[in-house]
Formats: structure tokens, C-alpha cells, sequence
RNA sequence: GAGUCUGUAGCUCAGUUGGAUAGAGCAACGGCCUUCUAAGCCGUAGGUCGAGGGUUCGAAUCCCCCCAGGCUCGCCA
């Protein structure tokens, strides 16, 4: 269904095509002064210059022709030339219940459904998640989440990194410790074991120890090397190993997703587009895209419009081994074959910017992906710890995403076992919920652009603008429904009356934002944006909270009413927080 | 050096794409629980929107120039 923007906005279009002005100045906002009203144009005064009238005489003449309109409360053209408009309560009210028969609580579908992939800009196997990943994790759901919801095809892929030099070392310091395993005996033609030679937690140190050895030692790095490459060209015994380090790697990932309540339609990663690389090569030379330069097969991607240097897209080093411009752009030849996507979102750390504008910019130029698909940079920005430098332990290391998840949740269970008597299992469950809503929360309402403050004594706090506070609101909301079918009331055919007052208007107006908030959260990929509306909303029932005894309301329809109110208020909340990717608990 | 992003209350962040008196939260101070969850609500205080210039009826927002900081700049990913 139409936002109430939209609907305000056609009237103020017919109101200033009947007084004679173009209706391209019939712009309608939200008010910034809410005291003065809920709705404004200010269009008069963008008009000034076209019709040499003063603006406050524009003004009137489009408020002359709303005066009488069913739809204001009040309309007036006030000093230099605003139009200040207030909803009957009765439209607001009509709207809410339109909104409620529909079944996306009004969010209209897309009319040609896109197929939407987002690129999660992957994890490394064999190496523990840590805070740099979770943005990505948590960003990237919240954008498919939306996207879906507006009714488009979205497949996210995590695209993990499991194809590079880290897999050598890995297999390298596994040969030097069990040099009798049958994976590096030469014509070997057995099979190899099923079971894996090593545990998530031994992969996890072994990785850091080879890098770590490699850059001391010549002649281990070049064997690291070495297996990487044989790798590559389909070593029997080694594509093995990376079997099982795949294996371990990524049952240990799922788990941890899970945790995050973050899943990925697709598990593919750089080793899925090494089979697209050598056609994808050949064509680019062939068809005379690629050049060498200084021994390294490229393609130029500098545009007249650059002011700086934009340096060409790399697709084979020196050596002729392939690098990451390589992978990304054999992906996208897999994607284009296999799911033909109109738009590709890549959720990945801004700082990568340059490599996507090359990759982009490479794609097109030599139709790798076909006209007219839409290929996105979401750069996000660095989680910073409370000094303003990239968040690390107390110590000074990574943190693992395990141990900040950990850390959140008991902080919470404390929290929650002090202030209410629930059981202990009770009490972790939700522990769990509310640290997720916690973190999650904290991340998307900043802007995903933009560095940010990761800090747990904050985020543990919950007081304020903070995710608990949103699962706080609608845990009241619950417990008010709970108690009122309880007592023997039905939530079939209770309907809205008008607004009575300006607390259970203003909570009206808070929902009726929704289908308006949600599709400019898609259109600029801002779930920060879902994130402040939530909060103003969550805002706006407990006020209407506060002064309303609901329970205690002898009217019942009125009481009715009320029930239908917040009982939409909770649907929406409820819809907005799936969207950024977390739930409520029943009580807390 | 070049490019790019950022700079808003003591701290952490918004700011509806040029509108009215720049808003929240935390921290500080004061008030509200015999009544639907006080993780809440109400109030006080806190600002030269980094500095300066320009564009116009009107600028945190657009342009220019400085200042400070972050990030990036071909064979790592």
C-alpha cells in the first residue's frame, strides 16, 4: 500500500496544481518541529523564484484549497512561507487499520522481483572468526533481511577464503609434524583416512605457527609456496588435506554463525571460481583486454573522469599465479552463469574500496557481467575499542568473536539474575537473546561506513538508545496482551478507534512511518535507519505507556482499542528487529 | 606526495539530502514505583556544528581555501 507520505503528498500536489503553481514544489516531509505540527511542505518558498510572489501568499493559496479537506486537523501557511499540516486522528487511524489487513503490515512488493546476491567478503578457513568479521556478518544480513522483506530474490554468499598461500602453510607445518601421514607419501594411490589429522582448535594454532615460522625461515616459506601451488594444480594427497581443513573449518564456522543467528544461502568460496579462471583468462586476451605489463597480465580500468591513478586490474602475477582481482572477477563470470543476479552487494571493509572500483570497472568493460547489472560497494567501516584504535583484547590480541559473545551474555546473565527470579535456564536463553540484540544493535545503528566504538561496559549497560531497551518494550507489550487474553479477551476483531489524546496519536504516527522506513533503508542499504525508527517508536509506546492504564480501562472498547494499538506496535517492532537480524525474548 | 573519508554537547552518535529554536543516549543534577516489567517515564544543565570565506530569502548540509585525524595508493587478501 501507498506510505501516508505519499498519500499527504498527492493531496498538497492537487491543493498547488488548483492554485495555479506546479506541483513539483508540493513536497510533504515530517515535521522537524514537532510541536508545531506533524507534517510540513515547504515548497512555497522553492517557489518564489518561478512566480515572483511572496511566499507566505503561495502558502495560503495552497492551504485555501486544503482547508476542507477531510484529511487535516489543522492546515496553515505560517511566516515565511511554511505549510504546517496536522492529521485527523480518524486517517491516522484508518491508515493503521489498512496497514494491519495487508500482509506486510503495507511494505509494497516489488513489482519485478531482482535477484539480489550479497558477498559476505568472506572469512579465512583455518582461522578463528574474530570482531573484524562480525560486521560484516551482522550488516550483511540485516541488507539481505530488508531486501527480502520489499520482496526481491536475495542469495548470500559467504565466499570464504580458502584458496591462497594460507592453505600451503597450513599443509606445510602439518608435513613437518606428521611427516609419516599418507598425504605426503609420494604414489600414494590408497585411499586416505576419513577423519580428519587435526581438531577446529589445533588448525586454529597451526595456522598462526606457520605464518609465523614462514617469515623467519627462506626455505619453509618457498615449501609453503610450493604446496600452495601443487595445490592448486590438483595434488592428490593435498587436495585431501584441504578436504578435511575445509571439513573442520567450516563445521566450526557454522556454529558460530549460528550463534550470530546469520546464515548463508551459499558456502562457496575462492577455490569455487579456480575452475573459472583459465577460460575467463584466455577471453581477456584473446579479445584484447589484457596486456602485459611489467611481466603481469592486466586490464586497464583508468577512466577520463578519474582524478587520480587508478591502477590496472591485476589478473595474472608475474609468475602467472592468479590474485584476488582474478578470484573475484571468476566469481562473478560462476554467478553470472549460475543465477544471473541484477545486482551484486559486496559487504566488505571499506578499505578494500579500490580493489572493488578495479574489479567493477574490469567486469563491465569486458562483459564479464552483462549491461545493466548493478554491482554495489558496501564499505564498512573499522570496530574500534574505546581508545579509537581497532578493538582488542585486554592483552592486546584479537578477539575472538567466541569470547566477545561469551563476554555479552554473561555480563547479561548476571544482569538478568539480579534484577528477576527466573530459572537458570530461563535466564540463559535469554542472557543469549539480549546479548545478541545487544551487539547486533550496537553495530547497525551506526552507519555501516563509518568506524565505530565497540564498547562492552556501554553495550552492557542497556540503558538508552540500545537493543535491549527495543526487546524491553516489547517484552511490556507481551506481558499487557498476555494478561488480557488471560482474563478471557479475544485479539480477534478488536478494532482502532481514533487517537484521544496526543501521546496515543503521536505512537499512531510512530507506526504508520513503517512502510515509508523500510523502503529508504533498502533504496540506501541504512539499517542504521530501521534502527533509529525503532527507537523513536519504542520511544513513543512508553510514553503512551505511561500515561495510559490499559488493564485497568473500563471502556472496552476503548480498552479494545488500546490492545489493537500496541498490539501493532509489537508487529512492527517485531518485523523491524527480525529485519536487522535478532528476536524478543517472552519476558526479561 | 596524490586520492579519499571523517571532524556536531565532556563521551558515543543522529540530523528526514537547503528550512523554523541543531536532536538523542551515556555521564551530572532533580522528580516519579500499594496500580499493565523503574532495563522505564518526566524535568534541569550542557553547542561558535574543526577554522575562515562564498553561493541565497535561509547553510551542520552546496562551492572554495586552510587545520587536524583515519584509510588507500600493481604482483598479500
Amino acid at each position: 500500500m501507498q506510505t501516508l507520505l505519499s498519500i499527504i503528498t498527492k493531496q498538497m500536489q492537487d491543493a498547488f496544481e488548483k492554485a495555479g503553481y506546479d506541483k513539483k514544489y508540493a513536497k510533504v516531509t515530517l515535521s522537524n518541529r514537532p510541536d508545531l505540527c506533524e507534517y510540513q511542505c515547504n515548497g512555497a518558498m522553492a517557489a518564489v523564484k518561478e512566480y515572483k510572489k511572496a511566499p507566505i501568499m503561495i502558502a495560503e493559496d495552497v492551504v485555501g484549497q486544503l482547508k476542507d479537506s477531510v484529511m487535516f486537523e489543522n492546515i496553515e501557511a505560517v511566516k515565511p512561507g511554511f505549510i504546517n499540516m496536522k492529521l485527523m486522528p480518524q486517517i491516522v487511524s484508518d491508515f493503521l487499520t489498512d496497514m494491519k489487513k495487508t500482509d506486510n503490515l503495507g511494505i509494497e512488493q516489488a513489482k519485478n522481483p531482482k535477484t539480489i546476491m550479497v558477498d559476505y567478503g568472506g572469512p579465512n578457513v583455518a582461522k578463528p572468526l574474530h570482531v573484524g568479521h562480525v560486521r560484516s556478518a551482522i550488516i550483511g544480513e540485516s541488507v539481505k533481511r530488508i531486501a527480502r522483506k520489499m520482496g526481491h530474490q536475495v542469495i548470500g554468499d559467504i565466499h570464504l577464503g580458502d584458496w591462497g598461500y594460507q592453505m600451503g602453510l597450513i599443509i606445510t607445518e602439518l608435513k613437518k609434524r606428521k611427516p609419516e601421514l599418507p598425504y605426503f607419501e609420494e604414489g600414494f594411490t590408497g585411499d586416505y583416512p576419513q577423519e580428519a589429522p587435526f581438531t577446529i582448535s589445533e588448525l586454529e594454532e597451526i595456522y598462526p605457527t606457520a605464518s609465523a615460522y614462514a617469515k623467519e625461515h627462506e626455505e619453509y616459506r618457498e615449501e609453503a609456496l610450493q604446496a600452495t601451488f601443487l595445490l592448486q594444480n590438483g595434488h592428490r594427497g593435498f587436495t585431501a588435506i584441504w578436504k578435511h581443513i575445509m571439513n573442520v573449518s567450516v563445521t566450526d564456522l557454522k556454529k558460530n554463525y549460528k550463534n550470530l543467528n546469520v546464515e548463508f544461502d551459499l558456502w562457496k568460496g575462492e577455490a569455487d571460481a579456480q575452475a573459472y579462471i583459465p577460460d575467463m583468462v584466455e577471453r581477456l586476451k584473446d579479445e584484447g583486454y589484457a596486456h602485459l605489463d611489467d611481466g603481469a597480465l592486466v586490464v586497464d580500468v583508468m577512466e577520463e573522469s578519474d582524478t587520480k591513478e587508478v591502477p590496472p586490474c591485476m589478473i595474472l602475477k608475474s609468475d602467472g599465479a592468479a590474485l584476488y582481482d582474478t578470484t573475484d572477477l571468476a566469481t562473478l563470470v560462476e554467478r553470472e552463469e549460475k543465477y544471473k543476479p541484477d545486482e551484486v552487494i559486496y559487504v566488505v571493509d571499506k578499505r578494500q574500496e579500490l580493489h572493488f572500483v578495479q574489479v567493477f570497472r574490469c567486469a563491465k568493460k569486458t562483459g564479464i557481467v552483462r549491461e545493466g547489472v548493478d554491482l554495489k560497494f558496501l564499505g564498512f567501516g573499522t570496530m574500534n575499542g574505546k581508545d579509537g584504535k581497532p578493538f582488542k583484547t585486554r592483552e592486546g590480541g584479537v578477539m575472538r568473536l567466541e569470547n566477545l559473545i561469551k563476554e555479552i551474555n554473561d555480563e547479561m546473565y548476571k544482569k538478568i539474575m539480579d534484577n528477576r527470579t527466573v530459572l537458570e535456564e530461563e535466564g540463559k536463553a535469554t542472557a543469549q537473546m539480549v546479548g545478541l540484540a545487544a551487539i547486533k544493535y550496537g553495530d547497525l545503528s551506526n552507519q555501516a561506513s563509518k568506524d565505530y566504538v565497540f564498547d562492552v561496559d556501554r553495550f552492557t549497560s542497556f540503558e538508552g538508545n540500545t537493543g535491549p531497551y527495543i526487546l524491553y518494550t516489547i517484552v511490556r507489550i507481551k506481558s499487557i496482551l498476555t494478561k488480557y487474553t488471560e482474563s478471557g479477551n479475544t485479539l480477534e476483531n478488536i478494532s482502532l478507534l481514533p487517537a484521544q489524546n496526543d501521546s496515543e496519536k503521536a505512537l499512531m504516527l510512530e507506526i504508520a512511518k513503517y512502510n515509508q522506513i523500510i523502503e529508504t533503508a533498502f533504496e540506501e542499504i541504512a539499517p542504521h535507519k530501521i534502527c533509529a525508527y525503532i527507537y523513536d517508536l519504542a520511544n513513543a509506546f512508553n510514553k503512551f505507556y505511561h500515561e495510559t492504564k490499559i488493564l485497568s480501562e473500563e471502556e472496552k472498547d476503548r480498552q479494545a482499542s488500546f490492545i489493537a494499538l500496541i498490539s501493532e506496535a509489537k508487529e512492527v517492532l517485531e518485523a523491524c528487529i527480525d529485519m536487522l537480524g535478532f528476536t524478543a525474548p517472552e519476558r526479561m
